[in-house]
This record gives structure tokens, C-alpha cells and sequence, in this order.
DNA sequence: TGTACATCAGTGAACGCGCGTTCACTGATGTAC
DNA sequence: TGTACATCAGTGAACGCGCGTTCACTGATGTAC
């Protein structure tokens, strides 16, 4: 069958990244077979290498690509600021810690689903998942900087953000712990800190 | 050279709970192998299974023993409440968020260095896993409520155990992630949630 | 208390398995003329 | 535009390796008398 035409190399390509996306977020990189990961784009596992020279390349490439998407919708909420009634870190904070989120990881924000991984491996996903935390934080800040106005310095507008950021994923986090033996203790997590993140 | 003592074997079991506690914190479940636990605990791998059924079973055990030991410093802290300048709850932030915790996940807080586990493993861990979480809210919403006294309702001081534990476990992950590449920005997180976190 | 024997913790080779990666092969695509 | 050939993406068997687990063996401990 092979030899493919050029754009089926690239949307094969693509498929692999975007499985990859999915199922790392899912499962942790180390959790995900590069057999599976294959059969999950629609390959077989020995082209693998004609795409990346390595899995911790691909893993790489998934983390920026994963950060990449989830600040797209980030900067959508924002852009729709006048459409709706509540302010776009309101709706930020909503879709977050939001039971969806919560139960589909493979979509969801990669500075939870990946914030182990980035620890453990390599200095090359380290680096863009670090990149990824910088871009959630500048959006929050100015967020915050806007939303305030001029009462809020830089200096303050940033350490909102941060913290805003760890309470977040850490209540993400925790409610994906505990979900299965404790559904009630994961919905308290979410709803408590959904009510109060923006105190 | 075996048999051996009741008490040796009692001790050896012992150092492989140790170890494991130690190992699994630092490096993840399954990023330990039997062999090189054994090893830490002094032993060769084929000894393992005349104390455990399984990887699974100790990794159960395990957590529930991090727990209480973390637990433990917890109540130590709420003890020495009259003999120190600041309160048990500004001490914990403190040494919760320090340097010397993130460097040290091996001896930290399984909240945090086991979350993502609990997460994708079997609900035996998951399970000790949530009793450890619902141990470390009780504790903080317990002195949520003697510090403010009368002022706080016990919802009050649930609602702020369960936006302290998300703050603190984000801010020791998200540090944890990023402190290889961006060591700045692993500090700035650890300091601004130490600095806002009892806000 | 002393002796004879059964128990069983530790050892290390071996099991099947799945991992990441490599490779010879196929045949349609891409290209040079 | 048509033909001849080189390229190379996909396939699936195979590589070495480390995993969790099993097992036959050893010999000191624990126990029954």
C-alpha cells in the first residue's frame, strides 16, 4: 500500500500528536504504549519512528501542543468579555473546576493532567510544560490587571495569578484523586474552591 | 544463612515499608521497580512476597503509613501551639511551602507526591489515599475553628481546610514540575502561597 | 534442658510479558529525463 | 505529457531489556518430645 502521498504523511503525523494528546493527559506518558499510541491514530507501531526519533520527543511536542490549545480557550473566554454577564476569570474558573473537566482529562488543562510528568522526565518536557505555566500566568495576571483596574499594581495582578494557578490545579488535582472511592469529597473540593478561588 | 528471627523478619518488613515510602514519594509507583526496593531495603527481590501478596498491597500499606507519619507532624505542630510566636497553621504553610519540602518529596506530604498516583491506580491506594486527604482537612478545619474561634462556623472552617489543602498541594506540584528549568519560578510559587495562603 | 525435625525467610535463576526501538521488506509516490 | 526509477511511509517480525511474579533450594530458627 505505502508509499503515501505527502499530505496523508502529515495528517498521519497530526493524528499521532493529537492521540498522544489525548491519552498522555490521560494516563501519563509512561502509562501510554507506543503500540497503543499507534493503533489510536490509526497505524501500526513500527512507522512511529518515522515521525519522532523518540517518545520523549513526541512527549515534548504534546506537552507545547496541549498548553497551546488550552490557552486558545483561555484567550477565547477573554475575547468574549462583553458578551456575558459574568467576567471572562469567572467563566475561567467555572469550566475549570467543573465536573467535565474533572472526568475528561484527555482534554482538560495539561498543567494538572501533566504537572507530575513535567517532574519526573526529561529537562525537554520540563521546559515547555515550564513555558505553558508562564503562559496561564500571564493571562491570568492580566486578567486581573484589567479587571481591577488601577487599583491593582503588576506585582500584585501577577501574585494573583499564581495563586489563583495552585488553587486550580491543586483542587483539580485532588478531586481527580480521590473521584472514584470518594465522588462526594471530589464535587466538595470543586464546588468549594469554584465558589471561593476569586476571593 | 536463613532462617531467621521473628524480629528480623519483622525489621525487614519494616525497612521495605521505609523504602518504599521514601522511594514511592520521590519517584511514583510505577517508576519503582521490586528490585531496586529490595535492595534499598537491604534484601534481594525474591523475598518479597513472604511479606506482601503484591506491588499493589504494599503500595496500599504505603500510603496509609506516609499519611500518618505526615499526619502526625501535623498534630506535633498544633501541640507546640503555646510555645511558639506564631500560630500551628502559619507554621504548617511555612514548612509546607518551603524549599526544603519541594527538594524532598521523599519524606514530604503524600497529598501531594502521591495525587497523581491515586488518580490512575487501583482504589486500594485510592482509598487510604482519601482517608489521608479527609485526615489532613479534619486537622486544618479543626484548627480553622480554634483560631477564630467563635466567629467561624464549622462549615466555615471546612469550606477553608478544603481551599488551604488545594493551595498548598497545587503550589508544592506546580513548583515541583517547574523547579529543574525554571527555578525562579518555582520559588515565586512557593513564596507568594506561602506569603497569601492563610489570606 | 537436650535432641530431632519441621518450618519458612532469604536467595537468585527463571517465567511470561510488554516496553521502546530497529530493521528488512513492500509498493505507491515523487521525480528526472 | 509519458516513462523509468529512486525514494520513503507504512508494515510487522524481531531486538534487548526490565518489569512483576514464581519457584527450587538453603540452612538457621522454632518446636515437639
Amino acid at each position: 500500500m505505502p508509499r503515501i502521498t505527502k499530505e496523508d504523511k502529515a495528517r498521519n503525523r497530526q493524528n499521532i500528536v493529537d492521540a498522544a494528546g489525548r491519552m498522555f493527559r490521560a494516563q501519563g506518558i509512561d502509562a501510554v504504549g507506543i503500540t497503543e499510541l499507534m493503533k489510536e491514530a490509526g497505524l501500526t507501531h513500527g512507522g512511529f519512528y518515522n515521525h519522532f526519533a523518540s517518545k520523549g520527543e513526541l512527549a515534548a511536542e504534546v506537552c507545547s501542543a496541549s498548553f497551546a490549545a488550552s490557552l486558545g480557550h483561555l484567550e477565547q473566554a477573554v475575547a468574549e468579555r462583553d458578551n456575558a454577564a459574568s467576567s471572562p476569570l469567572e467563566r475561567v474558573v467555572d469550566d475549570y473546576l467543573s465536573a467535565a473537566h474533572r472526568d475528561a482529562p484527555d482534554g482538560g488543562c495539561p498543567s494538572a493532567s501533566l504537572v507530575i510528568d513535567a517532574g519526573r522526565h526529561d529537562d525537554s518536557i520540563q521546559r515547555p510544560y515550564a513555558v505553558g505555566v508562564e503562559g496561564y500566568l500571564a493571562g491570568f495576571a492580566g486578567e486581573f490587571a484589567r479587571e481591577h483596574d488601577h487599583e491593582t499594581t503588576p506585582q500584585q495582578a501577577r501574585d494573583r495569578a499564581v495563586l489563583l494557578l495552585s488553587q486550580l490545579v491543586g483542587a483539580m488535582v485532588l478531586a481527580r484523586a480521590v473521584r472514584r472511592t470518594q465522588p462526594e469529597l471530589s464535587d466538595e473540593i470543586l464546588q468549594t474552591c469554584r465558589t471561593h478561588a476569586l476571593d
